[in-house]
DNA sequence: TCGTATTTGTAAAAATTTTTAATAACTAAA
DNA sequence: TTTAGTTATTAAAAATTTTTACAAATACGA
């Protein structure tokens, strides 16, 4: 039986002290969802509300069984406290990373244990109805599939490439042909409430949420895949912008080139930085006659996908070592620009590319050092991630459980 | 006399219920700070306390001679409730900027009028102990000027150029010579609590503070004087980045120029898109034989400054005009990268380059349109900003009041 | 002009929270 | 093992806040 507490949050019609009760609840939940346990004392320290008083809403939330004793601390002197925490199976959320050819599918529970994982679910992303309708049959199967209470799963975080208004719930790049906001429609069809999300912002919410960030959290975390994806972290909080479009990285202009971008202009970072720019480096230098042990691998250049380039260059394929390192070079003049203007203490490049390891990493690291100032860059770490590629289902589901838990917002 | 609550605030030993008390009257000043007047229904609404316990602090707070009766309100039906705000003179900040050839100092009270100001006070800007005692001096001379007491100052801002960190009071490019905080030595020499700041985040303030903005409150600021500065408001809030250094916008690299930046490097947007780029672009051509109005005007090409090339260009003269076109052209261009990014709301481009008008912001909105995504750039005001060039110094005003009533931090 | 509808402001009653005090739990040193 | 010192928890008393009830103020229409 789910508890009264949740039903509790959402009726607006109370007076002021059990609507008083309710946020010291949440404020209490949301403390325990950030910091594992606490000890009356602390919460009471925390809250400036009163001992018994911490008391007794503990005592509440154990009867909803929301919150459950975790035994005595360790303190050195005196009487030992009792230590509080969340019950770990209390309540679940879903996270659904849809890509362009499959799905991922997460859940976890109030403590973020991933309690269930299901990944490249085959499946093709069109923009029609029936496509839509598929990412709704798969989740219902994947809610069916295990034994737990609908409304114990307190929401589905779901992901989608392009651009998401996740205050509104609209998705203007894909499935976006209802008048209503398309998590209403996810909503009338699985039953249980539902946020969508851009699926960069929500895998960098993974990543910064890994616990290498310190307490000022200004992070940045540059995807590095086909495109180029950002994901802005400012004060503890996903940055979206006046739209939620923020973050669009790879399309600022800093070279003079000719080549065209997917976005149709000239000179984008992603031109020289991606991951679409180290496949045509590498196909266009064989064709103008370079020897690389992917000719022989590849009749039809067509085919090189950028997991081969990455494995050739740690097998010692010059013509892939280069080009990895020019595209090092290239991103890292324009991460130069992003620490130039944000100070950040963190940048974490991931997507495929940042699996070529030091042979992206140095040359970027180089740039960066060039083209900042270096006043400015000292403060900055900059890290390659090597997280897995279904990390970004796990995404939704922290942030998801984060926005009800009221930790962000 | 002054109230006791300002003393009430800085005492840390106080049980709950003090505590309490003090802290909801803090959110009713802020809240008057921001929203002028307001009733003391609303103020019950707004945090949740029951109308009698309002009823309370605003008593006290007009005994305290914080807060006073704004009459009755107008709305439609019913008995018609009284408004309470601010006492104006109930309280002052002084806001300084230091120039690199004068100072400003700026007088406000609690309503944010300009109580007095003394603008181009001869001052020479030099990293040394006589030049710091000089600042303080004039302050000392500005606060004698006026019979106000003291302790009705509730604090000085201080601009300065360079590094700073707000939070700890140091400053690292002038006056670094001390081992505690500069704003300790300031402190010390006025008797009044000081706060330093950044001279750009401090002007952006007060650009931001005008009105403009709507609820979400995402803006930039880039000011285009000699160099190229940039403030950024994010959700209400300046952003600093890890150690304040943030908005170093004038030295990201977009071109591969050979023109060396005053910081050192190559390719900055500063050697292109600056007031340095501006009358570099001018003198060029004059040396290359190109016609002027100028030319007839300087001697010696030197003397030429920032706003004679404006003027000239207001007059019609045609290489002033290109030139500053040139600048509008690469500035909007790393505009378009900060859209591309941010995603902001509204881009206020102020700084004495600004008061060219179209000559600037025409090549400038077209760049942006040719270099950013307009699916990101349609949500982006772009203004230009003509204020006045002392508009600093009551920068650092409302940015302390802000802060020591806790709206912003 | 008067009565009705509506909302504010305030006083008293009721409920809630904090404070104080007492007791329980625990460590470390005698 | 006992005792002094420290902290946690609980119970009762005190203080505070909210709620309720009602008088005062105001607009509007009869």
């Amino acid at each position: 039986m789910t508890s009264n507490f949740f039903k509790d949050i959402h009726e607006a019609t109370k007076n002021g002290v059990a609507y008083k009760n309710i946020r010291l609840k949440k404020k209490i939940l949301a403390y325990f969802a950030t910091n594992e346990t606490a000890t009356i004392a602390e919460l009471s320290k925390e809250f400036n509300i009163s001992i018994p008083k911490i008391n007794e809403c503990i005592t509440e939330l154990s009867e909803d069984e929301l919150v459950k004793d975790y035994g005595k601390s360790t303190s050195a002197v005196g009487r030992k406290p009792n230590t509080y925490g969340l019950v770990a199976n209390s309540a679940y959320f879903i996270g659904v990373q849809v890509g362009s050819e499959n799905l991922s599918i997460s859940m976890i529970n109030m403590k973020k244990d991933i309690v269930s994982k299901k990944d490249n679910i085959p499946y093709v992303l069109e923009n029609n109805e029936e496509s839509l309708l598929a990412i709704c049959k798969e989740i219902n199967q994947f809610i069916d599939k295990h034994n737990i209470l609908k409304a114990k799963i307190l929401g589905i975080g779901i992901n989608l490439s392009g651009r998401i208004n996740y205050r509104t719930g609209y998705s203007y790049s894909y499935f976006n042909f209802y008048e209503d906001p398309l998590s209403k429609f996810f909503e009338e069809n699985i039953g249980i409430p539902t946020f969508l999300e851009n699926d960069t912002k929500a895998l960098s919410y993974a990543e910064f949420s890994s616990g290498i960030l310190s307490e000022e959290k200004d992070a940045l975390f540059v995807n590095v895949d086909n495109g180029i994806g950002l994901g802005i972290m400012i004060n503890g909080q996903l940055y979206y912008g006046k739209s939620g479009f923020s973050g669009e990285f790879g399309h600022i202009s800093i070279f003079d080139n000719d080549i065209i971008c997917k976005c149709g202009k000239k000179g984008c970072l992603e031109t020289e930085a991606s991951g679409y720019a180290l496949i045509r480096l590498v196909t266009e230098q064989i064709n103008n006659g370079a020897t690389s042990s992917l000719t022989k691998k590849f009749k039809k250049l067509e085919d090189i996908k950028l997991n081969d380039i990455i494995a050739a260059a740690k097998k010692d394929d010059n013509l892939c070592i280069e080009a990895i390192n020019h595209i090092g070079d290239k991103l890292g003049r324009g991460i130069a620009s992003l620490i130039n203007i944000f100070n950040p203490e963190l940048i974490i490049i991931g997507g495929v590319v940042a699996k070529s390891e030091e042979y992206l990493s140095l040359p970027l690291k180089n740039a960066v050092n060039k083209y900042s100032l270096s006043t400015v860059n000292r403060d900055t770490k900059i890290i390659l991630s090597f997280k897995n590629e279904n990390l970004a289902s796990y995404g939704a589901c922290l942030l998801l459980r984060d926005r009800l838990l009221n930790i962000t917002d």
